[in-house]
DNA sequence: ATGTCATATTTGATATGA
């Protein structure tokens, strides 16, 4: 079973890559960032079409995630991450489908640093780890996946002094990253490929994706129980060079059934 | 070269977020 993370940077101009995509690569689930779409105009019809059910949770203009699975309907555990009543952002999606929980983040960016953006980012890293703790408790076969917007490591970025003043690669950022895998999470693409050099975003700007000047901030982040059960992963490193790419390129991990 | 792209309002131009 495949379970893809695909932020794709603006659902509607996006449309006929994520398409193409979902028929190309068939994953079992797809989590989607940045739809940036209110709940109204999301496409669902269009996915429809070709066999797939979503959940979503809209914003106007900027954030939005939504989970889609070929040929059931996810259920939703929750929408909106907990512990901040006053945060309104559309960034958390947690469902149940294929006897997997599987949580859909789109983790602040927190630029410019230092600010009330990156304090909100960090923040945010805890009242999620408050929640991944509290997910692992159940026992159930999990994972987080998504944007996470931190490079775990200078082996996560093409020049580290490049994004030295960046929110996604500071010390807290990274701390509260590997908090998570503290806790027991499995960094699936890590894991996989320890030398690092795997990227998943490369800037539209200063000709990025041509000079390959990326970074890895997607990640699929496991239970104990589904890394057991993990088969591969990758990246479709493919897709970002394509007409009216994302920024971002998919990132898929592959799942044994259980025992 | 702070060099691109998507969305929204302030709408054929600028602000915001990334």
């Amino acid at each position: 079973m495949r379970i893809a993370s695909f932020n794709i940077n603006g659902i509607k101009a996006r449309l006929p890559r994520l398409l193409e995509w979902l028929e190309e690569t068939r994953p079992a689930v797809a989590c989607l960032q940045e739809i940036k779409t209110q709940d109204e105009g999301f496409p669902a019809a269009e996915f429809e079409k070709i066999g797939y059910h979503a959940v979503w949770h809209g914003q106007k203009g900027f954030n939005g995630v939504a989970i889609l699975a070929d040929g059931t309907t996810p259920q939703v555990v929750q929408q909106g991450l907990p512990g901040d009543p006053t945060d309104d952002h559309a960034r958390y999606l947690e469902v149940d489908v294929f006897d997997t929980r599987i949580v859909n983040i789109y983790l602040p960016n927190g630029n410019p640093q230092p600010g009330p953006k990156f304090d909100y980012k960090l923040a945010w890293m805890e009242r999620l780890r408050a929640r991944m703790q509290e997910i692992m408790a159940e026992e159930v076969p999990a994972v987080v996946l998504g944007d996470y917007n931190v490079i775990p490591t200078d082996r996560d970025v093409w020049a580290p002094a490049a994004m030295a003043d960046d929110a996604l690669m500071q010390p807290e950022s990274r701390d509260a990253y590997m908090r998570l895998l503290a806790d027991g999470w499995i960094d699936a693409i890590a894991t996989h490929q320890p030398g690092g050099g795997v990227w998943t975003f490369w800037d539209y700007q200063a000709g990025a994706w041509q000079r390959d000047h990326g970074f890895r901030i997607d990640h699929a982040l496991l239970s104990p129980e589904l890394a057991d059960r993990l088969k591969a992963c990758g990246v479709d490193k493919e897709y970002r060079g394509r007409e009216k790419a994302s920024d971002h390129a998919p990132v898929w991990i592959e799942i044994k059934p259980a025992d």
